[in-house]
DNA sequence: CAGTGGTCTAGACCACTAT
DNA sequence: TAGTGGTCTAGACCACTGT
């Protein structure tokens, strides 16, 4: 019996997926080297190349130089996120977005903050607090610092009409930044604004972005109670 | 003034971002195409595509064919989350890990387990609980539903020295899966467990794996207040 | 030192889709 | 229908790393 070739690499990164479900390639296994792989699917190596490379992005596999290609022994899971622009998040659940600034200021931050931000600790940042609407329901909290030594322009605009969140995306590009996903309870604003109780299990997003080596901006965004983050895995 | 030709795909990749960056490309404009790009770079168009398709998977750049190549209006952030067996995880850190079965038994699930992961409603199925630490301090509750049409070899494993969370990564292969990040308040037995308050705010992560068409399991992990899950951006 | 993956090249054909 | 990205190929050279 000989096998038809396999055409292109998703086929083969399918039949390499379907070796390793069916434990003809068990994990910690040496599978075999992109060379014999080509010959034996009757296409390029490159081809090859393709197929392993992004299975050992998805960490399906473990491959190094000289030391071949294995079958990950605990495959860690890798799950994408997209973090879309919250007004983006309410249109893509049919849902009519909303917003409203709440306050707009000048203050110095908690030390945590500025710390974090490698901004002098006696500056004084752009503050913002804004809620976000779906179908005129609270959806979420925006608390956010702006560093207007990097992003000047900040200074000028009111974001009463359009949220930073969304403004920042156009206006300050950013090259790296740390997201955190948490619990907290609910403090008396956040309970008022989202209308739940003080003390409910909210759901927490912190972000931080950077412009090489300056901070651009903090922010914090709180979602009511039963707001799930969903992806596939 | 000439430009030395960028050698390597990285390279291709940075200059296009620097472009974007300096906003020499705006946001919605559409950029040279791939042979272009590969004359002026001088490189092939093989290397510019490399440079090109990882920024659109990142989010940067929107591609389609014939319309060509534009920067992203709102760029869509993409974090890469990795999950990783709950014991790497706390081995990460540097703790010691810890692992407690807390019940083992067989079980009718609620409909809600049994809809989602679509078995007869009145089938039992393997039900577990378990508990993690990390340096003799709970790190994680475990509740876990398991599909034993789809794993059968779980029914011969007690599940006492090593957890399901690992157990199934090394002998239970699925073929995709979602994943939901919440927030919940907690009840009496996860308070006892987790050594926190009734009511506190707990960080929940459901999670829920299919081998093609067969469910595989269902399992809530639930972190003590204050757990964060972080990654880049 | 030798084997493996990582990448580049030049050319080709194809798939999709805006016009 | 024509322009663009998507991919394959065959061959080449290089980088890394186990032995």
């Amino acid at each position: 019996m000989t096998k038809p070739a396999l055409r292109d690499w998703q086929s083969v990164r399918d039949e390499v997926r379907r070796r390793i479900h069916a434990r003809q390639w068990k994990p910690g296994d040496l599978i075999p080297n992109e060379t014999d792989l080509a010959a034996e699917f009757g296409c390029a190596r490159a081809t090859v190349n393709r197929a392993l490379r992004t299975l050992a992005e998805t960490g399906l596999l473990d491959r190094r130089r000289k030391a071949g290609t294995r079958v990950a022994l605990q495959p860690v899971a890798k799950a994408t996120l997209d973090i879309p622009v919250i007004r983006h998040e309410v249109e893509g659940r049919g849902q009519t977005y909303g917003y409203q600034r709440l306050a707009r200021d000048w203050a110095v931050p908690p030390a945590q903050v500025s710390g974090s931000m490698r901004t002098p600790a006696s500056r004084q940042m752009l503050h913002l607090c804004a809620l976000h609407l779906a179908d005129d329901l609270p959806y979420a909290v925006e608390q956010r610092w702006i560093n207007t030594a990097t992003v000047p322009a900040a200074e000028r605009e009111p974001f009463l009409q359009i949220s930073a969140n969304e403004w920042l995306l156009a206006h300050a590009p950013y090259t790296h930044g740390d997201i955190a996903f948490s619990a907290a309870a609910a403090d008396e604003a956040e309970a008022a604004l989202l209308s739940c109780a003080v003390g409910a299990a909210l759901f927490v997003v912190d972000r931080l972005t950077w412009d090489n080596a300056a901070s651009v901006t903090k922010v914090r965004l709180i979602f009511p109670p039963g707001h799930q983050l969903r992806t596939a895995l």
